[in-house]
RNA sequence: CGCGGGGUGGAGCAGUCUGGUAGCUCGUUGGGCUCAUAACCCAAAGGUCGUAGGUUCAAAUCCUGCCUCCGCAA
């Protein structure tokens, strides 16, 4: 049977790894080496190293729109796919005989697109988890054939929950697998009145709104933590929240800085205070509030409001 | 050769433009005050100013190379 994998970043490896692990994988598709970091490094796509150090072939088109004749050319019987990044032609979708399946890291139909991780934790869900799923032309439309559920923590956040879920959709796959094989799998359409949508992070949406309530400030914090972290202008600068906490309190001024002592600083939200535990300034290495607070002028910022 | 910001006692910063005794806010140690304290007062220790070279009577400060950390962009 020829399989054949199509993936990109970090949260794909557990899953070719388990593949690779039980089933013979014929080809790996994955995105272009992209030049990384400041020294503009080609570095090749995490599913890619996975690929090479089993001496599996590669495939890396730039538009796979355009360039896919070599997937069906391999006539594959199988084509699973975890966060590959780029739309797949129906010209691939039609070809294996088994079909082509995704995993996906929410429950869908809630959650359909490129950052469900993030956004599980952004929009305040109380659960998500992993899908598989049969795929369509659409994004994240196809039918579902497997679910695995996780309730979310308090203290999730888009790196501790993508640590969790990737383990979790891979064991999923493999308990999955077998009956996809088999032509024995169930096969449930998605209830589009129930489906969400969770569209990649835009850079503009990083940005903290003091003007919301402090559990979104607080959601927006956790779902961007530890990449690429939730941000505000201050001093004129840009500042990452690394963590935070907050309490509740009546008659605030959304964005008033509010600096109690030498050890705190918090910022007012419409229904509280968010306080900063650790901060990222611009150009300089996350530390935690004290530190920050101990190089600061005080006087010159407390009681002002930020993000202006 | 993508753009930009840093590296100053244990921590975070100022000082660099306009060279000339190394400073601030904390922390640490000792002492004091207090029923007590993360509060307050007094005192002390602790720095070859990232590194190599250059200019100069004199370099944290000006010039050059290098190392290293960080942000943007990809």
């Amino acid at each position: 049977m020829k399989i054949v994998f199509m993936g990109t970043p970090e949260f794909a490896v557990p899953v070719l790894e388990n593949l690779i692990n039980n089933y013979e994988i014929s080809l790996v598709v994955t995105q272009p080496d992209k030049e990384v970091g400041r020294k503009r490094v080609l570095s090749p796509s995490p599913i890619k190293e996975v690929a090479l150090k089993n001496n599996i072939e590669v495939f890396q088109p730039k538009k796979i729109r355009e360039d896919y004749q070599k997937i069906i050319e391999l006539k594959p019987d199988l084509i699973i796919t975890c966060a590959y990044g780029q739309i797949i032609p129906k010209e691939i979708l039609d070809s294996p005989k088994l079909g082509c399946i995704n995993v996906h890291a929410s429950l869908l139909p809630r959650l359909r697109g490129g950052a469900p991780l993030q956004h599980a934790i952004i929009d305040g869900e109380k659960e998500s988890g992993v899908t598989i799923m049969y795929m369509d032309e659409h994004m994240d439309t196809g039918d579902i054939i497997s679910t695995i559920k996780y309730k979310l923590k308090s203290d999730e956040t888009y790196k501790s929950l993508h640590d969790t879920l990737s383990p979790m959709g891979a064991k999923l796959l493999m308990d999955t697998l077998p009956s996809i094989i088999s032509g024995t799998n169930p096969r449930e359409p998605q209830d589009e009145e129930e489906a969400t949508y969770a569209y990649t992070i835009k850079r503009e949406e990083e940005r903290i709104d003091f003007n919301k309530s402090v559990t979104e400030v607080d959601n927006l914090v956790r779902g961007l933590f530890d990449n690429p972290y939730a941000n505000f202008t201050f001093n004129g600068e840009e500042h990452k929240i690394v963590k935070g906490h907050f309490e509740k309190k009546e008659n605030t001024t959304p964005g008033k800085i509010i600096i109690p002592n030498k050890k705190s600083m918090g910022i007012e939200c419409v229904d509280g205070i968010y306080f900063i535990d650790r901060i990222k300034p611009f150009g300089k290495k996350e530390m935690d509030i004290t530190s920050y607070l101990n190089g600061l002028n005080i006087d010159a910022f407390n009681g002002k409001i930020v993000n202006r």
